[in-house]
DNA sequence: TGTATTTCTTAATGTACCTTAAGTGCAGTT
DNA sequence: AACTGCACTTAAGGTACATTAAGAAATACA
């Protein structure tokens, strides 16, 4: 277990001395999952903002027939958590479950909110955070709205072919929002 | 022409001396548009972030076949523009454009790098303004994933109820990803 | 105020994608 | 090694939505 990487993923944005870098450390609580473990079901609380160190997780939704949709895949060096009911403080209305053994640090709401106050920087850093995901979001509305899921999943193939290598292809069709048998077809006329 | 609307927007998040209140404002451009203005174009550089202050405007996107796509409406007291393309100093890959006369406050890349600089607490604004429209993405992402067109629809009318009343059927369809004459048998059938 | 343009609707036909079902192969468990 | 379950495929039939075309209604413009 070494912060490594996560300090890393943070020195990309903003500068810590080495009294905030152990600051923020102190914060965090590491944890290490087995694979197919929940770490969020719907309707519970969700109080912690997740980093991933290793592994692999699957954020998803399910709605009134039982039908998931994949909302996001996290892999080492992702945040992951439901953001808007870790931020307002609602049940979740996702699951959030390892694909294979993984290992996150964990940041709740509270230390957060005190890490924004200790060291305003991290308002910098998670600033550009909140950016990045927004960006990311919408892109994907765009192709959600004009793209075919055959285009829809060359795009995918594209952007994240690491995360392509990983997951089964039912994940990646709940992903794209189409049936496993479709996509097993829109690979078929590759 | 007055700060007032914007100011209240801020106030809600942060809190600002008279000074830094006449520093910020002192950045902006102020804009009035006639209606049918093309404020950004596909391919244009992106270079200003917009505050309405009255009026609306409509992002969409359009794809190779020229379907549009409507990212987003934003109307009095919404922020607009092409995020990615704004922040990243990208072509545009959006079109906005007023729907009806309007006028808005602008804030130039340069100008809100400054003012982060200037005034740090500026950073916590745009952290969770930056929030606020990640998780309203997302939960789009998950809606057009898992409802259908008619569900879309209905959310739509709950969630923007002052929107629908303004703007045509065809950009509520376009919004919702589904062709005008789908949207008016949608309608027939409530 | 009339004329042009665009919006909205209706309806017939078409298609992208879904559902169901059955079969194959593979990984996990005993 | 056999059993179990799950992923993936194939194919037939079904549905949600698109396309095309045409007319009516609303809006913009000269």
């Amino acid at each position: 277990m070494t912060h490594d990487l996560l300090l890393k993923n943070i020195a990309r944005h903003i500068q810590l001395t080495a009294a905030e870098t152990q600051h923020f450390t102190s914060l965090l609580s590491y944890k290490e999952l087995p694979k197919k473990t929940l770490l969020l079901q719907e309707g519970q609380p969700c109080k912690q903002l997740s980093y991933v160190h290793a592994g692999a997780l699957r954020a998803y939704h399910t709605d009134k027939e039982g039908k998931e949709s994949t909302i996001m895949f996290a892999v080492a060096d992702w945040w992951v958590t439901d953001m808007y009911c870790f931020l307002n403080a609602k049940p979740a209305m996702m699951y959030i479950e390892t694909l294979e053994s993984s290992s996150i640090f964990q940041l709740s709401k509270e230390r957060l909110d005190q890490l924004y106050t200790d060291i305003p920087k991290f308002e910098r850093f998670f600033r550009i955070l909140m950016q990045n995901a927004y960006t990311r979001e919408q892109l994907r509305v765009i192709e959600n709205l004009s793209l075919s899921a055959k285009e829809r999943y060359e795009s995918f193939l594209l952007k994240y072919p690491h995360i392509a290598q990983i997951v089964t292809q039912k994940q990646i069709a709940s992903y794209l929002g189409i049936t496993p048998e479709f996509l097993s077809a829109v690979r078929k006329a590759r």
